[in-house]
Formats: C-alpha cells, sequence, structure tokens
DNA sequence: TACCATGGAGACAAATCTGTCTACTTAAGG
DNA sequence: CCTTAAGTAGACAGATTTGTCTCCATGGTA
C-alpha cells in the first residue's frame, strides 16, 4: 500500500469536513495510523500536505465532472449534466462524491485569503481547469463570439449554487441555477451546418 | 471609548483579513492594546467574540447596502445599485467597505462548515437578511407569482460573483452577473397600474 | 547471511493556543 | 474621602501546535 496517497486520501477527508487550521497533524496520523516520521518523509510540512490534498481533490472532481458530462450528453445536455451532478452531490446521491461541505477550493481560498498564497493561486487554477472543461464542452455548439460570456455566466451560476446549497442550505440551488442557465445557452446555439 | 465596541471591530479586521482559526487572541490584544482581562470580561470565549464580529459585520453591512439601494433608485434601478456597489467593493471603490477579501460570512461558513454550529447558522441567518432585503425592493414591481424565483436567482448571481471575485480574481464579476440578472428582471416587471 | 531502506511508536523541543488569576492603576459617584 | 467598578499588564496553567530525532522492527535484495 502507498502510505504517501493513504495519508494524502485521510488529510483530504478530515480536512474538508473540518477546515485546515482547525486540524492537528497528529488527528491526521492518529487517523490514518501513520508514524509522523513517515509523513515528513513524504512531505516537508504541514503546508506541502494541504497542497497534495488540493491536487489530489483538483484531480478526482474534474475526473468525476468530466464523466459525468460525458455519458451520451453532448453539447448544451453536457451542461446540463454537470448541475444535474452538482444537484447530486449537494444531496448525497452520488457515491463518488463525499458528503457535501461546500467546495473544498472555495473553503481553502477563505482560510488562506491572501491571492498571492501558493494555495490560494492552487484554488484558482482549480477553478480556470473547471472553466476550460465546460469550455470545451460548449465550443462546437454555441457561436464562438459568446462562448467566454457563457463560460463566465456559468461560472458564477456554478459557484453561487455551491455557496447558497453550503451556507444557506438550499439543497435545489443547482437546479435553479440551471433553470437560469437553459435559456442562456438555448439563446446562442448556433444553427447546425 | 467604548472598549467593547472597539474589540469587536479590529477583531473583525483580523479575522477578515487572516481567518479565525489563524489568529489567536493575543494578536487581537496587542493590536487593539486592550488587556487580556477586559477581552474576558466581555466575552466567555474566543467563539463568543467571533459571534461579535459576525454581528457587527452583519449589521455594518446590511446598512451599507440598503443605503446604496436606496439612493434615488427604485424598483429594478435597486437591483442594478446592488451590483455596482458589490463591484464597487470588489475593486476598492468604495470607502465604506473594507480591502475586498470575499464574504466574511462566506468564509466564516468554511471555517465553520457543519450546518449546526451556531456561528454557521448566523451565517445563514446574514444571507437570508440579504434576500430579504432583495426582495423588499423587488416586491412592488415585478409579478408576485415569480417573486421567490427571482429573489432565489439574484441570491445565486451574488454569491456565485463574489466567490469568482475572491477565488479567481475576477474582479468584474459583479458586471457579469448583472448582465444576467437585468433581463431575467425585465422578463417579469409588473405592468404600472 | 548481511545490508539497507522504510516505517512504527513516540519522546522531545519550542512555540503558541485559550483562559484564569493576581496586583496595580484610574476614574466616577455618594 | 471612600468605595466600587473597570481597565492594564502580564504571569501562569494546561493543552496543543509543528517539526525533529531516537530507537526498534520488518522485509526485500545482493
Amino acid at each position: 500500500m502507498d502510505k504517501r496517497e493513504h495519508l494524502v486520501q485521510v488529510a483530504f477527508d478530515i480536512f474538508y469536513r473540518e477546515g485546515v487550521h482547525a486540524v492537528g497533524i497528529n488527528r491526521i496520523l492518529t487517523e490514518s495510523g501513520v508514524a509522523k516520521k513517515t509523513l515528513y518523509n513524504h512531505f516537508a510540512s504541514k503546508d506541502e500536505l494541504v497542497a497534495a490534498t488540493l491536487s489530489y481533490r483538483d484531480q478526482r472532481f474534474l475526473n468525476w465532472l468530466g464523466e459525468r458530462m460525458a455519458t451520451g450528453q453532448a453539447g448544451i445536455d453536457a451542461l446540463k449534466a454537470m448541475f444535474d451532478a452538482l444537484h447530486d452531490w449537494f444531496n448525497g446521491e452520488d457515491a463518488g462524491q463525499p458528503q457535501f461541505n461546500g467546495c473544498y477550493f472555495i473553503n481553502l481560498s477563505a482560510e488562506y485569503g491572501d491571492a498571492e498564497h501558493p494555495l490560494h493561486q492552487q484554488c484558482s487554477a482549480h477553478k480556470r481547469a473547471v472553466q476550460a472543461l465546460m469550455r470545451q464542452h460548449l465550443s462546437a455548439w454555441v457561436e464562438s463570439g459568446v462562448l467566454d460570456q457563457l463560460v463566465d455566466a456559468l461560472a458564477i451560476l456554478k459557484e453561487g449554487a455551491i455557496v447558497q446549497a453550503h451556507v444557506t442550505g438550499d439543497k435545489n440551488a443547482a437546479l435553479k441555477a440551471w433553470a437560469i442557465a437553459e435559456p442562456l445557452l438555448q439563446a446562442h446555439v448556433r444553427q447546425k451546418d
């Protein structure tokens, strides 16, 4: 078994549920059954472990979302699939996602508020990657002149839904966001050549 | 001078910039020049001080937003004024707001993720209050059947804009959000009797 | 068999955390 | 003038923080 991978998984679970600053290294060690020596053998500091959990989550989330968007759907349907996926995540109906506790990257941006901080920038990079995924699914189906606008709009709606679901507990936020997004997209569907 | 008030102001400034768990009580004491005894004379614990900063920010933010929405505007224009206010906040162009570092309530919800936690619920209550303010400005101007939908939509757009501005640094997010919100509102303006 | 890398368990250092408590000062009001 | 309340300054306790280091066990490989 890969100790490093195990450590990252356990650390992510705990950091995601309870926050980074609220949890000490020792919690992760006892909960993972790994020795402190081993942790500091793989990571130079707690921050490096946190960075690893961000990479781990980044990869897993993009894979998950990519798959949910790709299942037989094309174009605008893929975007609907994205909001459906968010809905399932909020409501604990997708086994591929942990108990919903907001977005890990938004949460970490809150704890590392300084935009210059490496961890904050890692969060920013993740959001850009998700936007790239949306753009990729949209680019062939909408007029290219409005592509950037639509991706920005979808990003705002997606982040807003996540925050609403987490802070106010509105578990239908993803559906509400899609209700706004859909007509926006429909209005700019490219005429099929 | 009111020691309690001063303490809350300084604590809010620091907690907002750096996060709650990342800052110790002693930082607030030295930076405010107040004795530890005095702090614990006013507040039973750090959590109570945090709760006070939430109340303080809740009041200040609602006052600020309410004023920006009320200046001569009516109906839908008041909502445009809201997004303009957010834009100024993001870009440091409103002296009534601190250096933008995201939404204090979203940030605290990230640090206190458990929905049952009193501080989390205080954040949730703030968001409901802001929605009530939006509803109040809208209720006379749109068809009553779609009022709830519109308020939900505006809330999602507002939170989405804040998160985008903070995490990815897109300081124009408020304008983009308004570009989505405006046609939604226009479509449901009540016929003037 | 001998060697060496890896990890387990945890003591330890040095700093920092929250919260309590003592001793002293200051100011207001009867 | 005397009493009382409130604040200052900071020592202190006890827990917890990150990170280092030691000692020992285990397991694969030359």
